[in-house]
DNA sequence: AATGCAGTCAACCGCCACGTA
DNA sequence: CTACGTGGCGGTTGACTGCAT
């Protein structure tokens, strides 16, 4: 629901129960009063325009359903190009951004399983700050979240860990775990696999997919945008170009698909010629 | 009730690597 | 070899929440 005012005689914190209501559950799902947008939970401010016209901040649930359909439909062939495709004034920065680490649909939202927290600090240990890398092993993760869940939680534990380590090591010296007495602490890299091994293959509800685990990027997660390319061919419309409600899209002839050259320069020149007078 | 502060997380920015002309 | 465009990465920021005072 979207309105022009607010009531004027509202204090601050009045104004935000007042919003809160207005906007709870089952009657609204969110509410926009000027440049603020109150949802369900929480508030967000809405984003700015920088000096190109191009939107910054939060993305709006309109601006996620425009990008989700036209990516799911079409792919991400250029992210630059993208957002003009899609009817959205962002960069193609923000728009694959937004796609890769919140709307994408293998994504897993909510928190982080025990498991998950334990593979994070046992591959930091190894990887270091390499997020993407680590995301490689954690199936619905994103880079982001991963090193925000870093940087925000584990860091703390993980320096907590290696104090209490130090500590035991003093006082048991001989735990089967101390790298003089274990063979298999000689080799590090060895160390790492069987320590990831473990945790994926235990009682990790990431087990499931985990069964040829090779502690590769490629392997383990397959390329995550394979099926968005999967998705594209689609249409059989034969007009050049066909809206919807929300955006304007190329329709790419079946033969043009997708992957390669062919296509990005057909949709382009198609853009180019005929674009201009489609967009809004 | 108001204020301060630490924690959280989505999003931005700057840089780099890679592919192509 | 160089220049340029693009995608991707990691560091950082800023808005918001929740708790303590």
């Amino acid at each position: 629901m979207k309105i022009d005012k607010m009531p004027t005689n509202l204090k601050a914190t009045e104004m935000s129960d007042w919003m809160q209501n207005m906007a709870a559950p089952p009657l609204l799902s969110y509410l926009e009063v000027g440049s603020w947008k109150f949802e369900q939970k929480n508030m967000v401010k809405t984003p700015t325009f920088d000096k190109n016209g191009v939107k910054k901040g939060a993305w709006s649930e309109d601006e996620d359903d425009k990008l989700r359909a036209y990516i799911q439909r079409y792919g991400h062939w250029n992210w630059r190009l993208l957002p003009k495709f899609a009817g959205l004034s962002r960069s193609g920065k923000s728009c694959r951004l937004r796609w890769v680490n919140y709307l994408r649909p293998d994504i897993k939202h909510g928190n982080f399983t025990k498991e998950e927290e334990d593979l994070i600090v046992e591959l930091h240990k190894k990887l270091g700050n390499r997020w993407s890398e680590m995301a490689a092993y954690l199936p619905g993760r994103s880079d982001n979240e991963i090193k925000n869940r870093w940087h925000t939680h584990l860091k703390k534990r993980a320096k907590k860990d290696d104090a209490d380590a130090l500590e035991n090591e003093h006082i048991e010296p001989d735990q089967p775990n101390n790298p003089k007495q274990n063979p298999v602490h000689q080799n590090p890299d060895l160390e790492f696999q069987q320590d990831v091994e473990r945790l994926i293959l235990t009682e990790s509800p990431l087990s499931s997919s985990s069964t040829n685990f090779s502690p590769t990027a490629e392997s383990f997660w397959p390329e995550p945008f394979q099926s968005d390319n999967d998705s594209i061919i689609s249409s059989s419309d034969h007009n050049l170009f066909s809206t919807s409600s929300d955006f304007v899209y190329p329709v790419i002839p079946s033969q043009d698909v997708i992957i390669g050259d062919e296509f990005l320069w057909s949709s382009m020149d198609s853009y180019l010629e005929y674009g201009d007078q489609f967009m809004r």
